[in-house]
DNA sequence: AGCTATTTATAAGT
DNA sequence: TACTTATAAATAGCT
């Protein structure tokens, strides 16, 4: 195992948006390892800092994996038990974002059962929150990107067709392009102020359980606490 | 440009055994950073493998905090009721995962305080958000402001320092600009709307409390704003 | 809450 | 499915 000329044998790991993976294999391997890393964190969780909790994994072809400390039976009755709010209070968050005037309003998902409980409501608001964070993280990455001088690839990305930009890219020129605005709409504001032009308006965008290795063709059901492991049949 | 001292500011992170950590306090942001992690780990395993999931944790204070995709209830039902006939059964086609994911959180401090604390409990984690998303903001604001006094981008005038262009080619560039969004938006549009229409093959769940499609899909794209774009994330 | 320096987790490739 | 390798991420110890 000594050739030299072999040492640049791996891109090493990539960086990888989250969204489904469409190749079927791929999805399939990426499930398996990364099955295996939540097991594990949660594990660590449970045994550090004594958190009890209770994981329930089914694959995509519906195969059921577990973890429970003390047990996934436990976990669930207490949670169950005071489970969701029964007193639903409608809660309209107002969702205080200053910035962004424009709401995403497109609400056709009148399909939620008709008991969509206070606790489904604030579900939304939360993801729609964790969403606006998230956008906002990029654009930071891509202002940062930007700051590095890189007006060659922010041009290189506005001659580019723009049916051939992926969604990053896509991102990372909406971040140029803002700085940008920014940037012009003082500059116009400073020529009207000067000049008695008309404005041009450019509003900003907006454990210690046991380990139970349970085994079985399609369906697993593991007795109680600790890792139900599935193998075979994905 | 002298600045020696600025060089050792951490031990960086250091191995840790998995045992349980003594420190009350030192185990208490453990948890909140590991269980940050975890819930992240479990959004990201149901978007990237379409695996249905669901999450409970308890702190060591008793305190809950919950993930399910589509819901918790949903796979717990499915767990308990131990009827592996997975909704998804092994089918030639793709799951019935969107690109995106639902986060669930519902607490009630303790076990014995009045439900109505779990409103508040709600809202202390809506506050937690917001408050990040600020922060994110703020960062956002201020790399602008250190951006701004370097240069815009943007095509031919892209290289130009906006503060020498004159109205006209502000103008132009505006309008350069305007077309280039929309194009850009319907390129996102297209690709929201290509991954929704693989993956909403048929959302039928037996639990009831179907996934919610949180709509971010459909992007509202306002005239000066920025497009709009949007999955799960944590 | 924000920073680093490191340890871990993993995407690709075999 | 199990290794290997090069990187992306998570996070322990501090401030």
């Amino acid at each position: 195992m000594m050739m030299p000329r072999k040492r640049k044998t791996s891109m090493g790991r990539q960086k990888i948006e989250i969204k489904r993976i469409e190749s079927e294999e791929a999805r399939q391997v990426c499930f398996s390892k990364r099955r295996a890393g939540l097991f594990k964190k949660a594990n660590e969780l449970s045994v550090l800092c004594g958190a009890e909790l209770a994981l329930i994994v089914f694959s995509p072809a519906g195969k059921p994996f577990s973890f429970g400390h003390p047990s996934v039976d436990s976990i669930v009755d207490r949670f169950l038990s005071r489970g969701p709010a029964p007193a639903p209070p409608p809660h309209p968050h107002p969702l205080p974002l200053p910035p962004h005037a424009a709401a995403a309003s497109a609400d056709r998902r009148m399909l939620v059962p008709a008991r969509a409980s206070a606790v489904h409501e604030l579900d939304r608001q939360y993801s729609e929150l964790t969403e606006r964070l998230e956008a906002e993280r990029r654009r930071r990455e891509a202002l940062e990107a930007a700051l590095r001088g890189q007006r060659g690839a922010a041009a290189h990305l506005l001659n580019a067709n723009v049916e051939e930009l992926g969604l990053a890219e896509l991102e990372q020129l909406q971040g140029a392009l803002e700085s940008l605005r920014w940037d012009a709409a003082r500059r116009v504001d400073r020529l009207v102020f000067e000049a008695q032009t008309r404005s041009l308006v450019m509003a900003g965008d907006a454990g210690g359980s046991g380990f139970v290795p349970t085994a079985e063709g399609s369906m697993v059901i593991p007795p109680h606490g600790g890792f139900n492991y599935g193998y075979g049949s994905f």
